[in-house]
DNA sequence: AAATAAAATTAACCTAGGTTAATTCTGTCC
DNA sequence: GGACAGAATTAACCTAGGTTAATTTTATTT
């Protein structure tokens, strides 16, 4: 995909969430990446102060607890911004990793000089404003599903919410991201085989 | 206190997140509500579109699942601003109830007409945009926690991230924040005892 | 198609935290 | 200061989900 093409799609996105930004302030470079299935754009601890996008793919976002047990916080289908907020804005290392579950194009923009030259935009800044009010909202559906559900619950909700995405993610990956292991995981599978069964 | 002193209040809030606000642009009217220790500022499944500022006082965003138990999503301490940023955007009933933890005194305003007379002022909306970041920050180590740490690394971490709310707070209102029942932290707060004294 | 590796299942056992209920402690109201 | 209510503690028992390990299934690689 050319550079330009990359681009537009990262201008569109943000059109779409609602404004008329003018990107002609913007002057960036634009990076390119390519992730493989399996490979890592960024690692749990690195520095990760851009601004992603991905283009194509599908990736989870993995965070590894002190004990070494794997936690996947989200899955983000193409055409989406990726990426840290709490890194881009704090400076701070990223507590997630972000691992492609399918081969992915990637591209991204130095979050703090992007931002730079586009926060004199109104809509932009309305745009990113809806941004991060559906990604808080997101995270509080998250949390209020950790704490009043069972597992149960939890994994019929994500296959519900995401019917697609369970045939295209191994059980593995959807046992850590409802906060289970695999083992207990497919238990619950098999408990609601007998049960829709009668 | 005057109601020109709150509006005060939330102006210096929102400058204090980093910019230059013309207030001028506002004219909607500011409600101001008093909410006696236990009492609720707006209940779970209520309409609020309001933005609320907590002035004095302690509040906590509680939540009630089906089977009709009772969790903390969040203490707030004033000066803060207060409200379901998700009711306010997208409309739907609230998904929390806000009660008072100490005697509050709360004002608001109408959220559309606020955000319709602000939304042309770039300070405001990059104000607000940190505003937006910081919350979505800790929804995300909140979430974290739920699903690394233990209930017991939980409430060391509470103790430690607010001192002072420890001592201001009941033990159950923070055993529901933690996660789990009253029973399960009087067991931990035993344990840590014993194991303190070696 | 055979060989290998990775993922999912199943079973046996274990533990953190839930549940219920009795008991003590801490207010706060007259 | 006595009486009552709500909060916290403790104990006994229970359950969802973790752990380990053996077994089968499904994907990959050659």
């Amino acid at each position: 995909m050319e550079r330009a093409q990359l681009a537009n799609n990262i201008f569109s996105y943000f059109n779409d969430l609602g404004g008329e930004i003018d990107w002609r302030a913007l002057t960036t470079p634009l990076d390119v990446h390519v992730t493989e299935k399996g490979q890592y754009l960024f690692q749990q601890g690195d520095s990760a102060k851009r601004l992603y996008f991905l283009h194509s793919g599908l990736v989870r976002y993995v965070s590894v607890s002190d004990q070494g047990k794997e936690f996947t916080q989200t899955f983000a289908q193409a055409p989406r911004i990726i990426g840290s907020t709490r890194a881009m804005v704090t400076g701070s290392p990223v507590l997630f990793g972000i691992q492609a579950l399918e081969d992915c194009v990637i591209s991204s923009y130095d979050w703090a000089e992007f931002y730079q030259q586009m926060r004199h935009d109104n809509a932009f800044l309305e745009c990113y404003l809806h941004f991060l009010e559906s990604i808080f909202i997101a995270k509080e559906e998250r949390e209020s599903t950790f704490v009043k559900d069972s597992a149960e619950r939890r994994y019929l909700n994500f296959c519900q919410a995401y019917p697609t995405l369970k045939e295209r993610i191994s059980q593995q990956y959807i046992a850590s991201y409802i906060g289970i292991t695999p083992v207990a995981l497919s238990r619950i599978r098999q408990q609601l085989k007998l049960s829709n069964q009668g």
